[in-house]
DNA sequence: TGTCAACTGTCAGTTGCTGACATTAGCCTC
DNA sequence: GAGGCTAATGTCAGCAACTGACAGTTGACA
């Protein structure tokens, strides 16, 4: 009973349906909360938009924020899926890097299969200017984070609850990451190569701003 | 028209009427979600249990969530005012290091003048155990990290949006204490001392974990 | 003591979210 | 291709977090 292909099962009409009618929720919910706002929009509002009744909102998304990051839990997938592509003999934060600069290259096509990528974009900042989303975007974070972890210990022979490094790194990791999209957020680049780009000099920046001392350069 | 002594002004009757009703109720709250949980407590039965009308709850505190922080916000206090006091020719992370091991030494004493400190420590594992309270705590968290930011960058004579050194490394560091407490709060062991120790053991680990490569101990 | 302002209670309303139950509509078998 | 099965959806009622408006109460202060 294995589904066939996972990437391509639209089988009967029933699943192409619900497919059509969790897409078209995402993108009335993504376009009405970056034109008036996430707070100012409500669940009638979506629901009313894709011409379905608001308990069937909430039979596709467990609540408001989810709608949100459905699109962001494919790039998260693709990271992953990046991450476990590395080469065994990768020290872990060079690994890491190249996951992530790598998984923006072809991030866009995945998206674009759902939504416009530009309404993704704005989305991500949407969600950088929202409180409520913040909160729930940085818990997501730190969930993904402990897959990371885990990922990175088996990669090196370890246990995350007996070696603290793998989670150590990746908290850190993740923290730079974060500062990243925030200050990307704010800036007028909206490009995908932009953020790309500022990621791979904060990434840089890592080391140093921990090793040393700023003024004189030297180790402590 | 400024407050004459911030830390102990209760001059009238009124001021310290009004003191007494928001200690009850971050104290009948707190009692109540460790108790029976955070989303099993419902607003109306904390102001039932201190006595005043559900309004007069949101009177004091913005939402549901702000109650369970207001004593966390004196923990950050605390720490922000003990890093400002770090000798200036200090490394930026030791200053942090000193300014968090420091901090914990005496915040005993300034959360038992409004509550229990075991009562704290059990909303400390409550906030860690409610995914609600996890992102609240995350987006609080990330307020924090920009102040200490802004701090560093006084301290180094540097401005935060030219140089990106101490984001990033307060974001790393501020990651690896998030971890910290996160287990702690999944460990058996309750004491302030033990996650302190548990703060600085993963501090320590920091450097390494991001220098090396773990297998051969040679830096990248 | 009397006035003012701050604090509080009451009430009604909106919104996110859930359970229960009825209805519709693909799917599958005979 | 008729009928039964079941997943998907609609409808309705209800709870809990919050908010605005207004009225009553109580310290503060002249």
């Amino acid at each position: 009973m294995a589904e066939p292909t996972p990437q391509t099962p639209p089988t009967g009409l029933r699943e192409r349906k619900k497919q059509r009618t969790r897409d078209a929720l995402i993108r009335a919910a993504l376009e009405l909360f970056t034109e008036r706002g996430y707070e100012a929009t409500t669940i009638d509002e979506i629901a009313e938009a894709v011409d379905v009744s608001q308990r069937t909102f909430f039979r596709y998304f467990a609540n408001k924020q989810d709608v949100v990051f459905a699109v962001q839990d494919m790039v998260e997938a693709r990271f992953l899926q990046e991450l476990r592509a590395r080469p065994a003999d990768e020290p872990p934060l060079s690994a890491l890097r190249g996951a992530v600069l790598t998984a923006w290259d072809d991030i866009g096509d995945a998206i674009a299969s759902v939504i416009p990528v530009d309404l993704h974009m704005r989305a991500f900042r949407m969600i950088e200017s929202t409180p409520a989303l913040i909160a729930a975007h940085l818990r997501r974070s730190t969930e993904l984070e402990e897959q990371i972890a885990e990922l990175i210990a088996r990669r090196e022979g370890l246990d995350v609850d007996v070696d603290p490094r793998p989670r150590v790194l990746v908290a850190a990791f993740s923290g730079v990451m974060r500062v990243a999209g925030k200050v990307w957020g704010e800036g007028h680049d909206c490009s995908v190569a932009g953020i790309r780009e500022l990621t791979r000099s904060y990434l840089d920046h890592m080391g140093p701003a921990i090793e040393t001392d700023w003024r004189t350069g030297r180790n402590h």
